[in-house]
DNA sequence: CATTGGCACTCCCCGAAGTGGAGTGCCAGA
DNA sequence: TCTGGCACTCCACTTCGGGGAGTGCCAATG
């Protein structure tokens, strides 16, 4: 079946260029992998393929080059599933097992990610949307300065300052707080902040004062909708950039700059919070006409795979069996880690 | 004086050549430069000039370019400390003013730095040991499993979990807290630690069980001798890299191999947290051999500047006393930001 | 003795020209 | 439908030479 065979040129073209990085010709294709045709019919297929829109020559008289079209269908259907190897999984254990708290899981998802890949790692911290609440903490730091904690199902603690109008008694301080933590504990965030919201308006006749209560339910209610904070991203792995050697002011300069903006980055990474696979976005497909000549390799993490991303993102020309199984195999134990502690 | 003009040939040619970056002639300063000499005698001060090892020539009959020692005089006696600009005031107190807690301060300083300076910026978490402990919290999540939060008075938070082996009243949790806090609380980390050892061996005839006691205290204990934590560093500006341009290889690659590095990192800001004054380091004068081209523009932060340390690193060739009265200027505004909170 | 103009010299940079080779497209034959 | 052969294309690399910026040195000058 000539269809069959030409699928098999294809693959054989994105597995020989990502190893090489050498646009792959017809005589040298038949000789690495043992296709049993001569160089002509090959140069056939690849006429055929390039006109199809899978393959690219640098100039006439070139070797062939995978267009990003041609990576997609390699990704979809040429590629077979690299299972984890033993090492893989042994590094990943041996990175992550030592974590002493969500920081630190974070912190080290991105460098066992950017070890394994050799790319730009990136992880997205628990969203707060997505966590409940389970603990808020009201210390009086002065009679009239309060500092408050909340506490996150996720690990996530986040501190306000209140100043408050008047002086607020150690009697009053308990009050207050074991009614917050009454509404607010075990809530999902959007119900704590409800319930809390609630909690305000009821307080106009209640125990302790008034706008003691109105001030630390308006911050705490603040800080749970503060999706700035959702924001944060961790990247690592820049390093591996040095990889790039050449096209530095094709590639590496816009995606340096994209490392930066934490926006474009939950962008790139937002897609893929969803169906727990592994998703892919190759070179043009995305938004930002500047990462043309990368892609984002990338999947949700949590329960449901959807409190938050985690993924690579490296040239269009890289290894995309190897770095999806190594995407999905810490997404997995981040996944894993969280949900015991 | 000749000594004088030679001292202003220097200071001329380091400025041209951090200007311009190209090797800069002795007919081409004359003209910038409104030195009433003739080429022909700028061309013997340059002559001298490298005999003494402070400029060199890329290759005979080039111009010339400083040599680190060259750097060093012009920052240790030719430059005069350029004044921070309203505009870069302003830039500092609309970039940091907003900052809702310790984490943001820290973000948004390497942000702001490396915007001022076109370099990447470094700033380091406060140190551990220089803090006091404001609070420490106790949280039952489930009878036999607690969560301590450790509240430092630099604004950092520390969370650790604690599996206890029997089950814990919460008349016995009120009490263990409230122990905890007599002893810690307002102490330097290093009084609170041995406050607390103190604490669990007296526990053992006290009122709540021992052992959880005794488990508690060393994990607090250990969460504030955890000098790991204190290696955290916040780097930004990566993306100013790009401006490299050439020299890829000999500055880009190994700076951002030490940019992954937070050893390193905290190694190349270590000196600096002393004397409140901004410390320079150029070129090889520092450990690393690979940094050979790289120079590291750094100063203390905090109470005595001694909290923690924050600065620049880029190519020897740049503009020094820009540099240094931006990482000035942002010390100096952080410190007072971290001594208002 | 510092300063200056003059002059020969050095060495890089840059574009032009030439060559070798890998790879292609196409065609005619099996 | 596949294959060998062949002419052709175009890049990568090297070589060569001119132009120019800049130097070092020297003899003259105040």
């Amino acid at each position: 079946m000539q269809e069959e065979r030409r699928l098999a040129v294809l693959r054989a073209i994105v597995e020989d260029y990502v190893a090489t990085d050498e646009p792959v010709g017809s005589k040298a294709l038949v000789e690495r992998h043992h296709l049993n045709v001569s160089p002509a019919t090959i140069r056939n297929d690849m006429a055929a393929l390039e006109d199809e829109g899978y393959l690219t020559q640098p100039h006439t008289s070139a070797g062939r080059v995978p267009t990003d079209k041609g990576y997609r269908l390699f990704v979809d259907r040429l590629s077979t599933v690299k299972p984890t190897t033993a090492a893989e999984r042994r590094a990943i254990s041996s990175f992550l097992d030592g974590a002493v708290d969500l920081d630190d899981v974070i912190h080290r998802s991105v460098r066992v990610l950017a070890q394994l890949t050799r790319q730009v790692a990136v992880v997205q911290y628990p969203t707060l949307s997505r966590s409940t609440v389970r603990h808020v903490e009201v210390v009086a730091l002065t009679p009239t300065r309060l500092l408050l904690v909340l506490i996150l199902s996720t690990g996530r603690v986040e501190q306000r300052h209140v100043e408050l109008e008047a002086e607020l008694g150690e009697a009053d301080l308990a009050a207050l707080r074991s009614r917050v933590n009454l509404a607010a504990t075990g809530e999902m965030i959007a119900d704590a902040a409800a319930a809390l919201d609630a909690l305000a308006r009821a307080a106009d006749g209640g125990p302790e004062p008034a706008s003691a209560t109105r001030l630390v339910v308006e911050t705490l209610v603040e800080a749970m909708s503060d999706h700035r904070s959702d924001e944060r991203v961790v990247v690592g792995g820049t390093a591996n950039l040095a990889r790039f050697g050449d096209s530095f002011d094709t590639s590496i300069r816009p995606l340096l700059e994209a490392l930066e903006e934490q926006v474009v980055l939950l962008k790139l990474l937002g897609e893929a919070t969803s169906g727990g696979a592994v998703t892919v976005r190759i070179g043009a497909e995305g938004p930002y006409e500047e990462l043309a000549a990368t892609s984002v390799v990338a999947t949700g993490y949590g329960p449901d795979d959807a409190l938050a991303a985690l993924g690579i993102v490296g040239p269009t020309r890289m290894d995309y069996p190897g770095t999806m199984a190594a995407v999905r195999a810490v997404a997995r134990y981040v996944s894993r880690i969280l949900d015991e502690s």
